[in-house]
DNA sequence: GTGTTTAACTTAACGGTGTTAACCAAGAGG
DNA sequence: CCTCTTGGTTAACACCGTTAAGTTAAACAC
């Protein structure tokens, strides 16, 4: 039969069955068969639109960092003042992770060696959301708002410590106690306070 | 032929082989066959002393669990200063991650859905490395040094944001122009400024 | 209108995986 | 000597990603 079940170009119905079962069922239940299955095709005619099964994850990343991005910069042309503006982009991040468990467990959880085939060439923009960022924290050094020394290394161990909370948060490896929101927000000020100048700081604790 | 090979049970050479083909090959190509014909075994034999994979998996985590903590205990009896000692346990943890990256694949970055039958009781074992970070923030706290509210929220977020660092640090997910030591550096000043009283945090910088 | 090419897809198969069921050989106890 | 238990084995099932070869229908040349 040639192009069974219903319409759309066959590349497009195994992305949408893709992302499909990747909400569903998660990562690691994810096979070319079991998509195949779901669209009435063979297995093998997946590999006539991807060179393999790494090659349609990249693709739902790419999506996923296309979705994120869009969230970012909408976020970030709505505020004006810099420490305002990085609180915001902090936690529409995290609001993304916890919205998105599947998109973000392809994007950035999947094993290292498994990723390490994800092309270079694509990490960069992957990174722009970073450079909003990045940016931020230029804008607020200049202001004397921070105290930092290298914009883009901070704005990388921000992320890094935001990826963690989302990483645990997800993998449910937090300590039963301990309340999500609470979490959250304790990692979001800690790190706002340690990018802020000290007498900023304080300025804002009397207040 | 009854224990083949050589001598030692052959739980125990199981053991041996999966953690020797772990830290050579990685988490994703180890497989019980592997293990198997590693030892000259049959693949089944394995299901006499692990109930199935994952259980044998769990065990090299407890063991990495296990060495985690003891690592981190050391350290913690060689500091007083509650500041001093809280940096050095981080600075541990990072250590750890970053020279046993087999074992922290396994311990932190395995996916969510095989993680969940990990049994939440060997959680509490696990947790016990936290437990000295939320002693240290505990004491620090009294003396006024941390401005901090929860010292068990504080250490859980420093934690995922350790574990942030070593997850991307280990994933080679870092934009290619930032300085491992650099990012560690920053994301630990970062967090400590993030936790130290204002007027501690002055008092550092004047002098 | 017939012959040929090409695009889109299929079936069969290979080598791998975790896991279960059934079997077997050697030693221990009566 | 016979039985039971211990500690393994072999064979098999159902899945996986991937490749090679085959098929079928549409498109095009003459």
């Amino acid at each position: 039969m040639v192009n069974a079940g219903s319409d759309g170009t066959l590349r497009r119905r195994i992305l949408d069955a893709a992302r499909h079962l990747l909400v569903a069922e998660g990562y690691n239940s994810l096979s070319m068969r079991k998509i195949a299955r779901a669209i009435g095709c063979s297995p093998t005619a997946i590999y006539l639109y991807f060179q393999n099964k790494d090659a349609l994850v990249h693709t739902l990343i790419d999506e996923g960092f296309r979705l994120l991005y869009e969230e970012l910069r909408e976020e970030a042309g709505r505020h004006d003042d810099p420490v305002v503006r990085l609180e915001a982009l902090w936690r529409r991040y995290v609001r993304f992770g916890r919205r998105n468990p599947e998109y973000y467990e392809i994007m950035f959880m999947l094993h290292p060696e498994r990723m390490e085939r994800y092309p270079p060439e694509k990490y960069r923009r992957a990174r722009r959301g970073l450079e909003l960022a990045i940016q931020t924290l230029e804008e607020g050094r200049r202001q004397g708002i921070f105290a930092i020394e290298d914009p883009r290394v901070t704005a990388s161990a921000a992320w890094a410590a935001l990826h963690g909370a989302v990483a645990l948060l997800l993998a449910r490896r937090l300590d039963i106690r301990i309340d999500p929101e609470d979490f959250i927000e304790t990692t979001i000020r800690t790190l706002l306070r340690g990018v802020l100048a000290p007498d900023v700081l304080l300025q804002l604790a009397s207040k």
